[in-house]
DNA sequence: GACCAGGCAGAAC
DNA sequence: GTTCTGCATGGT
């Protein structure tokens, strides 16, 4: 077993994994269990440093560095979007949370499946897919085993019916096609991260079970494109109490742009995180209008 | 046993 | 361009 430690100042790992941006991490003992890739790792925070513990020698430093997005200057972002009482009591609250650089076939498919759902059983959904169609790894732990999340060749050549016994429902032939798009080389990262924000959500959208919020969050999570603002449920309520005029998700969304900046996207996952948490109403949230 | 969920697609207006 | 409506199902 190899361990890793690196400086993570302004990170807070708890608040990070928790806050509905990626949804396979694990609480164990301490600290979390999950991927980074194919390798399986338990990170633990430890004041100003994140420890991790993992079989894998390709595991590093950098790689745990750029996952967490500990190379962002999250004080000077966070000045950027800290502009009005109600974000500014959630950045108080939160400090630490960062928006992740996830691997992007992953969160589209999670994020297909997110639809019309709640995050309890998406995360059911996601763990039947992983222990179905991905590859069982060893933990370091006796006895304990992990799965690696499907690849989207896997995805693709799976049955709908088999999709909608793992419950999946209809986002089943969503995924599916979306998983084609993916193992084709028709849809790539690459070339999305490149290209501006309305662009590449444009193209986005094109996918099969990806409309306005889905891709939003791919762009977001995946392709660190911080102006997408994604708009669910409980962000629009939110948002609500800014805009009184007929809220509109257009209008919505260029109010959130406009009043955010260009770190919007932060301004989102601190706003979310605050409104979902236990015993939190929106009647606790300040009123803006 | 209602009600809700990190919505989307297609139809109707 | 905006506004319904159906979709599958587990968690609370």
């Amino acid at each position: 077993m190899k361990k890793v430690v690196l400086p993570a100042r302004n990170f807070s790992l708890g608040h990070t994994l928790a806050s509905g941006q990626v949804f396979r991490w694990q609480t164990l003992d301490d600290g979390y269990l999950g991927l980074l890739g194919r390798s399986v790792v338990h990170v633990r925070q430890a004041g100003e440093r994140l420890e991790c513990e993992t079989r894998d020698s390709a595991v590093t430093p950098e790689r745990l560095r750029h996952y967490f997005a500990l190379d962002h200057d999250l004080p000077a972002i966070l000045r950027t979007v800290d502009v009005d009482p109600q974000i500014h009591e959630a950045l108080q609250s939160f400090a630490g949370l960062r928006v992740i650089r996830q691997e992007p076939w992953e969160c589209l498919a999670s994020f297909i499946c997110s639809s019309f759902n709640n995050i309890k059983r998406l995360q059911g959904m996601i763990e039947r897919l992983c222990r179905r169609f991905g590859r069982v790894t060893p933990t370091g732990d006796a006895g304990a085993r992990w799965w690696t999340f499907p690849e989207p060749t896997a995805i693709a050549r799976a049955s709908e019916r088999t999709l909608r016994e793992l419950g999946l429902g209809f986002r089943a032939p969503y995924l599916k096609a979306a998983a084609r798009l993916v193992a084709d080389g028709r849809l790539d990262a690459a070339r999305l991260r490149r290209q501006p924000y309305e662009q590449a959500k444009q193209r986005l959208q094109t996918v099969p079970g990806v409309g306005d919020k889905v891709a939003d969050c791919i762009a977001l999570f995946a392709l660190q494109q911080y102006e997408a603002f994604p708009i669910d449920v409980w962000t629009e309520r939110i948002l609500k109490r800014y805009v009184h005029r007929q809220p509109t998700r257009a209008r919505l969304h260029r109010f959130a742009r406009r009043h955010f900046g260009a770190y919007a996207g932060y301004a989102q996952q601190y706003l979310y995180h605050q409104v979902r948490q236990p015993g939190v109403s929106l009647d606790n949230l300040l009123q803006l209008c």
